[in-house]
RNA sequence: GUGGGUAUAGCUCAGUCGGUGAGAGCACCAGGUUGUGGCCCUGGGGGCCGAGGGUUCAAGUCCCUCUACCCACCCCA
């Protein structure tokens, strides 16, 4: 095979068979959040690069090294969006759409980009929905957003969905976490790896999460976020656990879990399905309470989470869950003679009108071959036409089911294909 | 970004110690009496063996470079 022009790194195309699949959760997750009443928000594919380095956080790594930034013809910076939180904030500040107490709630669907060494479910490019809710500080909101994103795993036919969640504090206690936090990692630097050396200035709640033996043996020691977390934070946290309980949505906490962009407040959660190797985590999400602020909007509460798309059906592929099959009959149309093309052709096009899905490809076949392809396309009935039935201003309609089949006149099969074939 | 692995037909993969003309299954196409699908049988098309260099009388096979993919790390969805 020789092709020069391929696909970039971490680019793929998504053929009729796996776009089907693309097209069922997007069908799934529409209903959902038209059941939890989200409105749907199409932002751009691009944005000023400022947005992400202030909305993410310049130090995180999406955002110091995963950004597909370029400067466009009068010099501005832009970015490929990484992740869509951001731009949703944005155009909700831009429109005035946060009026004082009033819940707002989005969903957005649509492809991000990060500059990273792909992987089995990591592309470069890759699909995100995702939910955010504005306006409500009390934990039903991140209850109401886990929730959805249990249900929608359920909605797909995942079993056992298991959600991990943890709270990394506000703004008020968080600090004095990670100052303590951070002098006890200096205190014993010397004993932890080189990662969880660099986690310490970064992120230093991050360093929870090293696999190392000799760095979670360290750690055993750590300070403990429970014992600094302010009264808010942990009535906050355990309402919502007690929520989800209610809910029936089955949780883990972890403090363990921490996540990767700076405007996370209190809830973080995240949930991973089996299959996937070592990029198992398909939603992930949080409470976002200043990021509105921070990007010149009025001070508003939030939540949000966003679903791997290309990770949950990697996820359905191991677990043999298959799109549901379309229901639609088919009707095939066939000529076997040169001189019936032209009214399979007129036959085709009526049933189209009729919205009867009609394959009919304008091509002479043999019969046999005919009703094998008719077959193999999984039509229910085939109309049959060539110069026998031509002479006698008939077609045969066969039922591939049943094997039966009659002959009509092309009046009643006009009929036929504008009622009953439905 | 770091370390390791892989690359042969549309798909999944064989191909020995370098040595006749490059294979299988699936898929596709066509036939199996004159106009009837699925199952079965027979036949057929389709590969510059990822790209570029090198070693050799001889390279799918050995060496180097590049590219892509895979695994782990990092990070994340």
């Amino acid at each position: 095979m020789r092709m020069e022009l391929k696909a970039q790194r971490g680019t793929r195309d998504i053929l009729p068979n796996e776009a089907s699949c693309f097209e069922f959760l997007e069908r799934t997750a529409r209903k959902i959040f038209a059941a939890y009443d989200y409105g749907e928000i199409r932002t751009p594919i691009f944005e000023a690069t400022d947005l992400f380095v202030r909305g993410i956080g310049a130090s995180t790594d999406i955002v110091s090294k995963e950004m597909y930034s370029f400067a466009d013809r009068k010099g501005r910076s832009l970015t490929l969006r990484p992740e869509g939180t951001a731009p949703v904030v944005r155009a909700v500040i831009e429109h005035n759409l946060l009026k004082s107490n009033q819940a707002v709630k989005l969903f957005y669907i649509g492809p991000m980009f990060r500059y990273e060494r792909p992987q089995y479910g990591r592309q470069r490019q890759f699909t995100q929905f995702g939910v955010e809710f504005f306006g409500v500080a009390e934990p039903t909101a991140d209850a109401e957003v886990i929730s959805l994103s249990n249900h929608f795993l359920k909605g797909i036919g995942f079993q056992n969905v298991t959600t991990t969640i943890n709270t990394i504090g506000c703004e008020t206690c968080r600090p004095k976490y990670n100052v303590a936090l951070k002098g006890f990692l200096r205190q014993r630097q010397q004993k932890l790896c080189a990662d969880c050396q660099h986690r310490a200035e970064v992120n230093p709640l991050r360093v929870f999460d090293c696999k190392q033996m000799d760095c979670k043996a360290e750690l055993m020691h750590a300070p403990d976020m429970s014992d600094f977390m302010c009264k808010d934070c942990e009535h906050h946290f355990s309402t919502l656990v007690n929520f989800l309980r209610d809910f029936q949505v089955n949780v883990t906490v972890s403090r363990n879990l921490v996540r990767g962009f700076d405007y996370y407040t209190r809830t973080v959660f995240e949930t991973s399905l089996s299959g996937l190797g070592a990029q198992d985590a398909v939603l992930g999400g949080g409470r976002y309470d200043n990021l509105i602020e921070e990007l010149g909007g009025p001070p508003t509460p939030a939540v949000g989470v966003s679903f791997g798309i290309e990770r949950i059906i990697v996820a359905m592929q191991k677990q043999h869950i298959a799109v549901p099959a379309e229901q639609d009959v088919m009707v095939f149309i066939l000529a076997i003679d040169e001189e019936a093309l032209a009214l399979a052709g007129r036959l085709a096009d009526l049933a189209r009108h009729n919205t009867v899905r009609t394959r009919f490809d304008g091509i002479l076949r043999s019969l046999k071959s005919g009703l094998r392809a008719a077959d193999k396309a999984g039509a229910q009935h085939v109309v049959i036409i060539g110069k026998h039935e031509l002479d006698q201003q008939q077609v045969i309609v066969k039922c591939l089911q049943s094997g039966k089949q009659q002959t009509m006149t092309i009046k009643e099969c006009e009929a036929f294909l504008q009622g009953s074939a439905k």
